[in-house]
DNA sequence: AACTCCGTCAACCGCTTGCCT
DNA sequence: TAGGCAAGCGGTTGACGGAGT
């Protein structure tokens, strides 16, 4: 496409975002959802082409986004994505949350491809340089994967360092189950649900394996056995939650950053906190989870959590070692936490027809509504969050505004040593403060 | 202090894909 | 089926800041 043909015809602005900029999108977005992107500026009243304004809403106003760096867990699945899906950015990203394709992409151009050049391992091909540049291929006559197993040795060493979970399950890639562990600790981390078989069988064949990839991450939101993390498909809506009685010790781990570095302290900010005082009928499940990781749901839950309330399914987690970073449940009608899961969970309440298994799973029927309801919510946000809890769009607009005024404000308080700070200055500014608030307000649901 | 080099990251460009008429 | 339009995607560029000289 290039460049839009709308912008031949008006002057518009290229180059960085001013704050203001920012504002108008973001204030639009926030409101009315991009709809066609060719006519949010003009709506928006922004002199920038639509493309301009969708890559600046994905890349940077996106609420959902994760911000800050890369953790080691994220690095090593990068690698080990990268060598079986290849410059395939947006597939990547889709494997993590809150991340865009474009982060990982400057990610590894700056960086991964250096490590992994500095570990001996060529990062086109994921062969051992010497290989490479011998033009050795034994590792395939002999039948073996030496773009994967190679990854498995570097991240075999790396994983041994970093984390303690069974480097075999991390390391079998089956793309649908990254999914973060809940050790109950509140430091997330990244486990993969072991399928040997299909490892042992079929992760050599790159081609199989894209298939079963684009199988998993798509198909299986369509079929019968639909736990929620399969709903999210590859929606890459980052579901980091906190409440007061969620933070870990670590103060660090409860942050969020703007294009500042500045920290966004979600302790004091949790915006729907304010919201309490609307009542409404439907029980809303509250999830609390370790907050510094997005992640992709899983609701699976044992048999025996599960309850009924207000004659639908509730469910409970298995109780942690650390409360509060357990999955629970709440039957309370006030409403707490207005989350893209609690939506789902009054959709659900509404629209589906929701059962649960033996194994304690909870079926969803009516996966395609779901998804809708998910896109819906991307990409209206407030339209959405009023419609699951009947509330007029405006009525929740003044609520949210109303509560952004109650918050106090802490940001910057607390800044972690390691992260890089940038001046607020350039296109970050005083309202990188607004846009934290309507992250919030939006995003941390 | 001034300059250069280098790494990082936001944004742009242009190609591809998908949808609609 | 072809053409137009919009979105998605990946490669590339350029601005910026920090480190080194």
């Amino acid at each position: 496409m290039g460049r839009h043909s709308c912008c031949y015809k008006q002057k518009l602005r290229k180059g960085l975002w001013s704050p203001e900029e920012d504002e108008k999108l973001l204030r639009h977005i926030t409101k009315y959802g991009h709809g066609c992107w060719s006519s949010v500026p003009k709506q928006a009243g922004l002199q920038r082409c639509g493309k301009s304004c969708r890559l600046r809403w994905i890349n940077y106003l996106r609420p959902d986004l994760k911000r800050g760096t890369f953790s080691q867990e994220e690095e090593n699945l990068i690698i080990e994505l990268h060598a079986v899906l290849g410059n395939r950015w947006s597939q990547i990203a889709a494997q993590l949350p809150g991340r865009t394709d474009n982060e990982i992409k400057n990610l590894w151009n700056s960086c991964l491809k250096k490590k992994l050049r500095q570990k001996g391992i060529d990062p086109v091909t994921h062969k051992p340089l010497s290989e490479v540049e011998n033009g050795d291929d034994t590792g395939k006559s002999q039948g073996k994967a030496p773009e994967v197993s190679n990854e498995l040795n570097l991240l075999k060493s790396e994983s041994s360092k970093s984390d303690s979970a069974s480097y075999e399950q991390r390391t079998s890639i089956s793309p649908k189950a990254y999914l973060p562990e809940m050790d109950g600790s509140c430091s997330s981390k990244i486990y993969c649900r072991s399928d040997s078989n299909f490892v042992a069988n079929n992760c050599y064949n790159k081609d199989l394996f894209l298939d079963r990839f684009m199988n998993s991450s798509r198909q299986e939101s369509y079929t019968t056995s639909c736990q929620p993390s399969d709903l999210m498909g590859n929606f890459p809506i980052q579901m980091s939650y906190a409440t007061n009685d969620c933070l870990p010790n670590d103060s660090n781990s409860s942050h969020w950053f703007s294009q500042t570095g500045r920290p966004f302290d979600m302790n004091s900010e949790f915006p729907f906190n304010a919201a309490t005082s609307i009542n409404h009928p439907t029980p809303t499940t509250n999830l609390f989870l370790p907050n510094s990781f997005s992640y992709k749901p899983s609701l699976a839950v044992p048999s025996d959590s599960v309850s009924t309330a207000y004659g639908s399914h509730y469910w409970e987690a298995s109780a942690s070692n650390n409360s509060n970073s357990s999955i629970r449940s709440n039957s309370s009608t006030e409403l707490r936490g207005s989350s893209p899961l609690n939506i789902f969970s009054s959709w659900g309440l509404a629209e589906c027809s929701t059962s649960t298994t033996k194994e304690g799973q909870i079926h969803m029927m009516e996966n395609h509504t779901e998804e809708a309801k998910w896109d819906e919510y991307l990409h209206n946000p407030i339209s959405m969050l009023a419609s699951a809890q009947n509330l007029a769009p405006e009525y929740l607009c003044n609520e949210i505004k109303t509560s952004m005024h109650l918050v106090p404000d802490t940001l910057g308080a607390m800044l972690p040593h390691s992260t890089k700070q940038q001046e607020p200055s350039q296109t970050s500014s005083i309202f990188s403060k607004d846009i934290q608030k309507l992250r919030a307000a939006f995003g941390h649901m």
